[in-house]
DNA sequence: CTGCTAACGCGAACTGTTAGCAATTATACC
DNA sequence: GGTATAATTGCTAACAGTTCGCGTTAGCAG
């Protein structure tokens, strides 16, 4: 992949150097489509890196995201979940495990121009994610269901 | 106004108690647009009871929110910010200074049903937030553009 | 009025994340 | 290749926002 090329080279105009660790961080993230949390990312580095430190993935991934070759996604006050996948795309959240997915939509939506802008302020961007309930969160509500009152 | 009754109401009808600080809690919420975050409510709160607890108030936010009585609006890793109005409306929140207002525009948008939803999962619903500058914000940021070359 | 217990105030704990610092190491230069 | 140098590491401590545990206070049903 020349995409690694392209961000040594990022990396190096910025002053920066490509260590192992950030190597390392940059195709962990790149080798899932889970949008992990910086913990999970964490584990999965250690599987490759066993003495990695918290807090090097966590300055890792700000660089990756300042270099544009990692999206950072909030959801409420959870753990920030990454994206290697910095093209504009939808994303669902499961409301009982966290989980996040792709969602597929046209971005085309010009939703910040059809809006009601309150005076004075000018809508620069919008954040649009949906809410639901990933298939094995689904399944576990339904037997809950029909076992018992079960709720959460 | 017999919203106050309601609440009551559903207090007691779940085994609470409506004690000052709940109430207090409440109005202050309720008297302002400007959701605020847990500790601006803080401190409004504590202009009537000085002697309030952040604990208390955090506490009875969320009782507010499981009655209904509120919303909680998170933004990002940011605090979070809490709006008595519990009507579907959109919000708009400055990436300067983090202020958050209300946006007009019809929550018709059937989002949840124009989209392609990934294989199993469901779509119960989706947060739509705008992001942009507020007046105070765009003001300082002209003045910083044209006196000197001030990015940002 | 009395008793029960939800809610309070306090402080400590917890989570996710960032900052400071001495030791390490990638890179530029010879 | 070897060497200097400063970016990056791993560590620990700090931080913000929020929740928890606990002994005390005070709503409210009887």
């Amino acid at each position: 992949m020349d995409k690694d090329k392209d961000l040594r080279q990022k990396v190096h105009d910025t002053g920066g150097r490509m260590t192992r660790q950030r190597r390392i961080v940059l195709e962990a993230l790149a080798s899932v489509t889970s949008h992990p949390t910086a913990a999970e990312l964490y584990d999965l580095v250690r599987e490759r890196l066993p003495s990695i430190s918290p807090g090097t993935v966590y300055r890792n991934l700000r660089v990756l995201k300042e270099l544009g070759y990692a999206q950072e996604l909030c959801f409420g006050s959870h753990a920030s979940r990454f994206d290697a996948n910095v093209e504009n795309h939808y994303h669902i959240r499961c409301e009982r495990c966290g989980r996040v997915a792709d969602v597929d939509a046209d971005p085309d939506t010009d939703l910040d121009h059809r809006v009601g802008t309150p005076p004075g302020w000018t809508v620069t961007g919008y954040r649009l994610e949906f809410r639901g309930l990933c298939p094995d969160c689904k399944r576990a509500q339904e037997h809950s269901d029909d076992q018992e009152g079960e709720t959460q």
